[in-house]
RNA sequence: GGCUAGGUGGCAGAGUGGUCAUGCAGCGGCCUGCAAAGCCGCGUACAGCGGUUCGAUUCCGCUCCUAGCCU
Protein backbone atom coordinates (compact mmCIF):
# COMPACT_ATOMS: atom_id res chain seq x y z
CA UNK A 1 0.00 0.00 0.00
CA UNK A 2 1.42 3.55 -1.33
CA UNK A 3 1.53 5.67 2.23
CA UNK A 4 1.05 8.69 1.52
CA UNK A 5 4.19 10.35 2.31
CA UNK A 6 5.10 12.94 4.88
CA UNK A 7 5.55 16.12 3.28
CA UNK A 8 9.06 17.13 3.17
CA UNK A 9 9.72 20.82 3.63
CA UNK A 10 12.88 23.23 3.54
CA UNK A 11 13.42 26.76 4.64
CA UNK A 12 15.79 28.85 2.27
CA UNK A 13 17.78 32.03 3.73
CA UNK A 14 19.15 33.41 1.04
CA UNK A 15 21.27 37.44 1.11
CA UNK A 16 24.09 39.16 0.73
CA UNK A 17 26.88 39.44 3.24
CA UNK A 18 26.00 41.24 6.29
CA UNK A 19 22.57 41.33 6.15
CA UNK A 20 22.04 39.63 8.94
CA UNK A 21 21.46 35.96 7.92
CA UNK A 22 22.89 34.20 10.73
CA UNK A 23 21.02 36.02 14.00
CA UNK A 24 18.09 35.27 11.92
CA UNK A 25 18.28 31.90 11.50
CA UNK A 26 19.17 31.08 15.05
CA UNK A 27 16.36 32.87 16.57
CA UNK A 28 13.89 30.62 13.90
CA UNK A 29 15.58 27.69 14.85
CA UNK A 30 15.20 28.31 18.53
CA UNK A 31 11.39 28.53 17.76
CA UNK A 32 10.81 26.03 15.25
CA UNK A 33 11.91 22.79 14.67
CA UNK A 34 14.73 23.69 12.08
CA UNK A 35 18.17 22.72 11.49
CA UNK A 36 20.55 25.19 10.38
CA UNK A 37 22.47 24.02 7.14
CA UNK A 38 25.46 26.55 6.22
CA UNK A 39 25.30 27.67 2.90
CA UNK A 40 28.63 29.17 2.27
CA UNK A 41 31.88 28.16 0.58
CA UNK A 42 34.19 29.87 3.41
CA UNK A 43 32.72 28.86 6.47
CA UNK A 44 33.55 25.57 5.35
CA UNK A 45 36.91 26.10 6.35
CA UNK A 46 38.40 25.40 10.07
CA UNK A 47 40.36 28.55 11.42
CA UNK A 48 38.37 30.99 9.34
CA UNK A 49 36.13 32.23 11.98
CA UNK A 50 36.45 36.43 12.31
CA UNK A 51 36.60 36.85 8.37
CA UNK A 52 33.95 34.64 7.49
CA UNK A 53 31.83 36.28 10.98
CA UNK A 54 31.81 32.67 11.92
CA UNK A 55 28.62 31.53 14.34
CA UNK A 56 30.72 31.03 17.48
CA UNK A 57 30.82 27.56 19.43
CA UNK A 58 28.02 28.68 21.68
CA UNK A 59 25.64 29.78 19.15
CA UNK A 60 26.52 26.38 17.38
CA UNK A 61 25.58 24.26 21.08
CA UNK A 62 22.34 25.68 20.98
CA UNK A 63 21.25 24.95 17.71
CA UNK A 64 22.64 22.53 14.96
CA UNK A 65 24.54 24.02 12.32
CA UNK A 66 25.95 21.75 9.95
CA UNK A 67 28.16 22.05 7.03
CA UNK A 68 30.88 24.32 8.77
CA UNK A 69 34.48 23.29 9.84
CA UNK A 70 34.33 20.51 7.14
CA UNK A 71 37.45 21.57 5.44
CA UNK A 72 41.41 22.37 6.20
CA UNK A 73 42.32 25.47 4.62
CA UNK A 74 44.41 23.81 2.40
CA UNK A 75 41.45 21.31 0.96
CA UNK A 76 39.42 22.54 -2.00
CA UNK A 77 35.65 22.41 -1.81
CA UNK A 78 32.91 22.63 -5.07
CA UNK A 79 29.43 23.16 -5.38
CA UNK A 80 29.22 18.98 -6.12
CA UNK A 81 30.95 18.53 -3.15
CA UNK A 82 28.31 21.24 -1.31
CA UNK A 83 25.44 19.21 -2.78
CA UNK A 84 26.01 15.55 -1.79
CA UNK A 85 26.89 16.90 1.61
CA UNK A 86 23.40 18.94 1.95
CA UNK A 87 21.52 15.79 0.24
CA UNK A 88 22.88 13.72 2.91
CA UNK A 89 22.31 16.56 6.01
CA UNK A 90 18.89 17.35 4.77
CA UNK A 91 18.03 12.98 4.80
CA UNK A 92 19.16 13.37 8.10
CA UNK A 93 17.73 15.78 9.60
CA UNK A 94 13.64 15.18 7.77
CA UNK A 95 14.70 11.25 9.71
CA UNK A 96 14.56 13.22 13.03
CA UNK A 97 10.87 14.79 11.92
CA UNK A 98 12.97 17.87 12.00
CA UNK A 99 13.24 20.42 8.73
CA UNK A 100 16.45 21.84 7.33
CA UNK A 101 16.84 25.85 7.20
CA UNK A 102 19.46 26.58 4.59
CA UNK A 103 21.37 29.51 5.27
CA UNK A 104 23.90 31.31 3.52
CA UNK A 105 25.23 33.57 0.65
CA UNK A 106 26.57 31.03 -1.92
CA UNK A 107 24.33 32.02 -4.61
CA UNK A 108 25.61 28.84 -6.58
CA UNK A 109 24.88 26.33 -3.93
CA UNK A 110 21.43 27.33 -3.59
CA UNK A 111 21.17 27.39 -7.67
CA UNK A 112 22.45 24.11 -7.65
CA UNK A 113 20.37 22.68 -5.04
CA UNK A 114 17.44 23.75 -6.84
CA UNK A 115 17.89 23.69 -10.50
CA UNK A 116 20.35 20.48 -10.00
CA UNK A 117 24.02 19.89 -10.73
CA UNK A 118 24.99 17.36 -13.72
CA UNK A 119 26.70 14.28 -12.64
CA UNK A 120 30.51 15.68 -13.79
CA UNK A 121 34.04 14.37 -12.98
CA UNK A 122 35.34 16.23 -10.23
CA UNK A 123 38.65 18.86 -10.71
CA UNK A 124 41.75 17.63 -11.96
CA UNK A 125 44.48 19.21 -10.49
CA UNK A 126 47.20 17.57 -12.62
CA UNK A 127 44.95 18.41 -15.91
CA UNK A 128 44.05 21.58 -14.85
CA UNK A 129 47.81 22.39 -14.37
CA UNK A 130 48.93 21.39 -18.01
CA UNK A 131 45.67 22.95 -19.36
CA UNK A 132 47.44 25.94 -17.95
CA UNK A 133 50.62 25.65 -18.92
CA UNK A 134 49.37 25.62 -22.64
CA UNK A 135 46.99 28.86 -22.24
CA UNK A 136 50.20 30.51 -20.59
CA UNK A 137 51.77 29.64 -23.94
CA UNK A 138 48.68 30.32 -26.02
CA UNK A 139 46.18 32.48 -24.36
CA UNK A 140 42.88 31.96 -23.71
CA UNK A 141 41.27 32.99 -26.62
CA UNK A 142 43.36 30.31 -28.35
CA UNK A 143 42.12 27.67 -25.90
CA UNK A 144 38.64 28.94 -26.36
CA UNK A 145 39.34 28.00 -30.10
CA UNK A 146 40.40 24.81 -28.82
CA UNK A 147 37.07 24.41 -26.88
CA UNK A 148 35.43 25.50 -29.81
CA UNK A 149 36.51 22.60 -32.19
CA UNK A 150 35.17 19.39 -29.44
CA UNK A 151 32.26 21.78 -27.77
CA UNK A 152 30.63 24.46 -29.84
CA UNK A 153 28.03 25.41 -27.74
CA UNK A 154 30.18 25.27 -24.35
CA UNK A 155 32.38 27.78 -26.48
CA UNK A 156 29.36 29.69 -27.67
CA UNK A 157 28.33 30.24 -24.35
CA UNK A 158 31.95 30.76 -22.43
CA UNK A 159 33.47 33.99 -22.77
CA UNK A 160 36.66 33.75 -24.53
CA UNK A 161 38.28 35.81 -21.79
CA UNK A 162 37.11 33.60 -19.43
CA UNK A 163 39.39 31.23 -17.67
CA UNK A 164 37.75 29.51 -15.07
CA UNK A 165 34.88 27.96 -17.82
CA UNK A 166 36.92 27.51 -20.42
CA UNK A 167 39.53 25.42 -18.47
CA UNK A 168 36.63 23.58 -16.90
CA UNK A 169 34.85 22.73 -19.86
CA UNK A 170 38.55 21.36 -21.68
CA UNK A 171 38.76 19.54 -18.51
CA UNK A 172 35.17 17.28 -18.57
CA UNK A 173 36.11 16.85 -22.36
CA UNK A 174 39.41 15.28 -21.90
CA UNK A 175 38.12 13.77 -18.78
CA UNK A 176 35.29 12.41 -20.19
CA UNK A 177 35.18 12.44 -23.97
CA UNK A 178 32.24 14.63 -23.65
CA UNK A 179 31.46 17.95 -24.35
CA UNK A 180 30.10 19.39 -20.79
CA UNK A 181 27.53 21.22 -22.99
CA UNK A 182 25.68 18.01 -23.43
CA UNK A 183 26.46 16.50 -20.10
CA UNK A 184 25.25 19.66 -18.27
CA UNK A 185 21.77 18.91 -19.89
CA UNK A 186 21.10 15.93 -17.21
CA UNK A 187 20.85 17.37 -13.80
CA UNK A 188 18.14 16.74 -10.90
CA UNK A 189 16.81 19.08 -8.24
CA UNK A 190 18.02 18.67 -4.89
CA UNK A 191 13.87 19.77 -4.02
CA UNK A 192 11.79 17.42 -6.48
CA UNK A 193 9.40 16.18 -4.17
CA UNK A 194 10.16 18.94 -1.04
CA UNK A 195 7.94 22.02 -0.15
CA UNK A 196 10.37 24.82 0.02
CA UNK A 197 10.23 28.57 0.97
CA UNK A 198 12.00 31.02 0.20
CA UNK A 199 13.28 33.85 2.33
CA UNK A 200 15.68 36.85 0.69
CA UNK A 201 17.03 39.15 3.45
CA UNK A 202 18.51 42.24 2.27
CA UNK A 203 18.87 45.87 3.19
CA UNK A 204 16.59 47.54 0.47
CA UNK A 205 18.35 50.84 0.73
CA UNK A 206 22.28 50.03 -0.92
CA UNK A 207 23.83 52.27 1.18
CA UNK A 208 22.54 50.63 4.13
CA UNK A 209 24.30 47.77 3.07
CA UNK A 210 27.70 49.72 2.10
CA UNK A 211 27.53 51.27 5.48
CA UNK A 212 26.69 47.49 7.51
CA UNK A 213 29.70 46.23 4.95
CA UNK A 214 31.70 48.94 6.07
CA UNK A 215 31.40 48.93 9.63
CA UNK A 216 31.36 44.94 9.87
CA UNK A 217 34.90 44.90 8.34
CA UNK A 218 36.17 47.20 10.98
CA UNK A 219 35.02 45.17 13.36
CA UNK A 220 36.56 42.25 11.99
CA UNK A 221 39.71 43.90 12.65
CA UNK A 222 39.32 44.79 15.88
CA UNK A 223 38.47 41.61 16.96
CA UNK A 224 42.07 40.16 15.70
CA UNK A 225 41.59 39.39 11.76
CA UNK A 226 44.98 40.31 11.79
CA UNK A 227 46.30 37.91 13.48
CA UNK A 228 44.23 34.94 12.39
CA UNK A 229 44.67 35.57 8.60
CA UNK A 230 48.88 35.98 10.11
CA UNK A 231 48.26 32.42 11.92
CA UNK A 232 47.09 30.71 8.24
CA UNK A 233 49.87 32.94 6.82
CA UNK A 234 52.56 31.38 9.42
CA UNK A 235 51.47 27.40 8.09
CA UNK A 236 53.46 27.66 5.40
CA UNK A 237 51.54 25.28 2.91
CA UNK A 238 48.88 28.23 1.98
CA UNK A 239 49.26 30.13 -0.78
CA UNK A 240 47.24 33.38 -2.09
CA UNK A 241 46.03 30.69 -4.83
CA UNK A 242 44.25 28.53 -2.97
CA UNK A 243 40.29 28.95 -3.22
CA UNK A 244 40.11 29.34 0.92
CA UNK A 245 42.70 32.44 0.67
CA UNK A 246 40.88 33.81 -2.06
CA UNK A 247 38.10 34.82 0.18
CA UNK A 248 37.15 38.37 0.56
CA UNK A 249 38.59 40.05 3.29
CA UNK A 250 41.64 37.11 3.49
CA UNK A 251 43.04 38.00 0.41
CA UNK A 252 43.62 41.07 1.08
CA UNK A 253 44.87 41.04 4.27
CA UNK A 254 47.19 37.96 2.47
CA UNK A 255 48.79 40.59 0.21
CA UNK A 256 48.87 42.83 4.01
CA UNK A 257 51.01 40.39 5.86
CA UNK A 258 53.42 39.02 2.33
CA UNK A 259 53.99 43.08 2.39
CA UNK A 260 52.73 44.21 -0.65
CA UNK A 261 50.19 46.77 0.50
CA UNK A 262 49.71 48.56 3.85
CA UNK A 263 47.17 47.70 6.31
CA UNK A 264 45.08 50.90 5.36
CA UNK A 265 44.99 50.07 1.76
CA UNK A 266 43.86 46.11 2.05
CA UNK A 267 41.06 47.56 4.59
CA UNK A 268 39.58 49.54 1.56
CA UNK A 269 39.98 46.78 -0.96
CA UNK A 270 38.53 44.84 1.02
CA UNK A 271 35.56 46.54 2.31
CA UNK A 272 35.15 47.50 -1.84
CA UNK A 273 35.55 43.55 -2.59
CA UNK A 274 32.92 42.78 -0.25
CA UNK A 275 30.45 45.78 -1.60
CA UNK A 276 30.96 43.97 -5.39
CA UNK A 277 30.44 40.33 -3.87
CA UNK A 278 27.22 41.47 -1.89
CA UNK A 279 26.32 43.27 -5.76
CA UNK A 280 26.58 39.73 -6.81
CA UNK A 281 24.73 38.05 -4.63
CA UNK A 282 22.01 40.71 -5.00
CA UNK A 283 21.76 39.84 -8.88
CA UNK A 284 21.44 36.04 -8.45
CA UNK A 285 18.67 36.96 -5.32
CA UNK A 286 16.58 39.30 -8.14
CA UNK A 287 16.54 35.95 -10.04
CA UNK A 288 15.01 33.74 -7.45
CA UNK A 289 11.56 34.61 -8.39
CA UNK A 290 9.71 32.29 -5.54
CA UNK A 291 11.77 34.39 -3.13
CA UNK A 292 9.59 36.85 -0.37
CA UNK A 293 11.35 40.00 -0.07
CA UNK A 294 12.35 40.94 3.48
CA UNK A 295 13.93 44.25 4.84
CA UNK A 296 17.03 43.90 6.99
CA UNK A 297 17.01 47.28 7.84
CA UNK A 298 13.69 46.71 9.45
CA UNK A 299 13.48 45.92 13.04
CA UNK A 300 10.67 43.52 13.02
CA UNK A 301 11.86 41.38 10.17
CA UNK A 302 12.47 38.71 12.24
CA UNK A 303 8.43 38.40 13.57
CA UNK A 304 7.28 39.27 10.13
CA UNK A 305 9.33 35.83 8.65
CA UNK A 306 8.57 33.75 11.20
CA UNK A 307 5.08 34.82 10.96
CA UNK A 308 5.40 34.37 6.72
CA UNK A 309 6.87 30.67 7.92
CA UNK A 310 3.97 29.92 10.25
CA UNK A 311 1.27 30.75 7.46
CA UNK A 312 3.72 28.52 5.57
CA UNK A 313 2.67 25.47 7.39
CA UNK A 314 5.99 25.38 8.83
CA UNK A 315 5.12 25.65 12.58
CA UNK A 316 4.91 23.27 15.37
C1' G B 1 50.78 92.37 -4.68
C1' G B 2 54.37 89.88 -8.37
C1' C B 3 56.34 85.47 -10.85
C1' U B 4 55.88 80.35 -12.18
C1' A B 5 53.29 75.73 -12.75
C1' G B 6 48.66 73.87 -12.87
C1' G B 7 43.07 73.33 -12.97
C1' U B 8 40.47 66.70 -17.14
C1' G B 9 34.31 62.20 -15.23
C1' G B 10 33.50 60.10 -7.61
C1' C B 11 39.14 59.41 -7.20
C1' A B 12 43.95 58.67 -9.71
C1' G B 13 46.06 59.88 -14.22
C1' A B 14 47.37 60.30 -19.95
C1' G B 15 46.38 63.01 -24.23
C1' U B 16 44.85 65.52 -28.86
C1' G B 17 42.70 71.50 -33.44
C1' G B 18 37.95 67.37 -35.99
C1' U B 19 36.09 58.40 -33.78
C1' C B 20 38.40 55.92 -28.53
C1' A B 21 42.94 56.99 -23.10
C1' U B 22 43.44 53.95 -19.08
C1' G B 23 43.13 52.30 -13.90
C1' C B 24 40.24 52.26 -9.32
C1' A B 25 35.45 52.94 -7.24
C1' G B 26 30.17 52.73 -8.63
C1' C B 27 25.96 50.63 -11.48
C1' G B 28 23.72 46.58 -14.47
C1' G B 29 24.35 41.59 -16.04
C1' C B 30 26.37 36.41 -16.82
C1' C B 31 26.96 32.10 -13.94
C1' U B 32 26.52 23.71 -13.52
C1' G B 33 32.42 21.10 -9.29
C1' C B 34 37.87 27.44 -7.42
C1' A B 35 31.76 30.75 -6.77
C1' A B 36 33.64 35.32 -0.67
C1' A B 37 35.64 32.81 -7.56
C1' G B 38 35.79 34.03 -12.73
C1' C B 39 33.79 36.96 -16.65
C1' C B 40 30.89 40.72 -19.71
C1' G B 41 28.70 45.58 -20.38
C1' C B 42 27.88 50.92 -18.89
C1' G B 43 30.61 57.56 -18.30
C1' U B 44 28.47 64.53 -24.33
C1' A B 45 35.00 64.68 -18.00
C1' C B 46 37.84 68.44 -19.89
C1' A B 47 37.16 75.46 -13.94
C1' G B 48 34.15 80.00 -15.95
C1' C B 49 33.49 83.74 -19.75
C1' G B 50 34.91 85.65 -24.29
C1' G B 51 37.99 85.29 -28.86
C1' U B 52 40.58 82.83 -33.16
C1' U B 53 38.81 78.81 -36.39
C1' C B 54 34.65 75.51 -40.96
C1' G B 55 35.53 73.11 -35.98
C1' A B 56 38.15 73.88 -29.62
C1' U B 57 39.14 70.05 -23.81
C1' U B 58 43.43 71.19 -26.98
C1' C B 59 45.45 77.99 -29.54
C1' C B 60 44.80 83.36 -27.45
C1' G B 61 42.81 86.82 -23.63
C1' C B 62 40.41 87.82 -19.10
C1' U B 63 38.27 85.95 -14.43
C1' C B 64 38.21 82.47 -10.47
C1' C B 65 40.74 78.58 -7.81
C1' U B 66 45.20 75.55 -6.23
C1' A B 67 50.52 74.78 -5.32
C1' G B 68 55.44 76.67 -5.08
C1' C B 69 58.65 80.80 -5.14
C1' C B 70 59.38 86.19 -4.53
C1' U B 71 58.16 91.02 -2.14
Amino acid sequence: MPQSPTPRRAVLLMGPTGSGKSELALQLAQELPLEIISVDSALVYRGMDIGTAKPDAATRARVPHHLIDIRDPAAGYSAGDFILDAQQVMQNIWARGRQPLLVGGTMLYFHALSEGIADLPAADAELRARIDARAAELGWPAMHRELAAVDPLAAQRIHANDPQRIQRALEVFHLTGKPISILQQSRVSAFADVNVREIALAPLERNDLHHRIELRFKRMLEAGLHAEVTELFARGDLTAEHPSMRAVGYRQMWRHIAGEIAIDEASRQAIAATRQLAKRQLTWLRKRTQARWFDAMHPDAAHMIMDALSEGGFAK
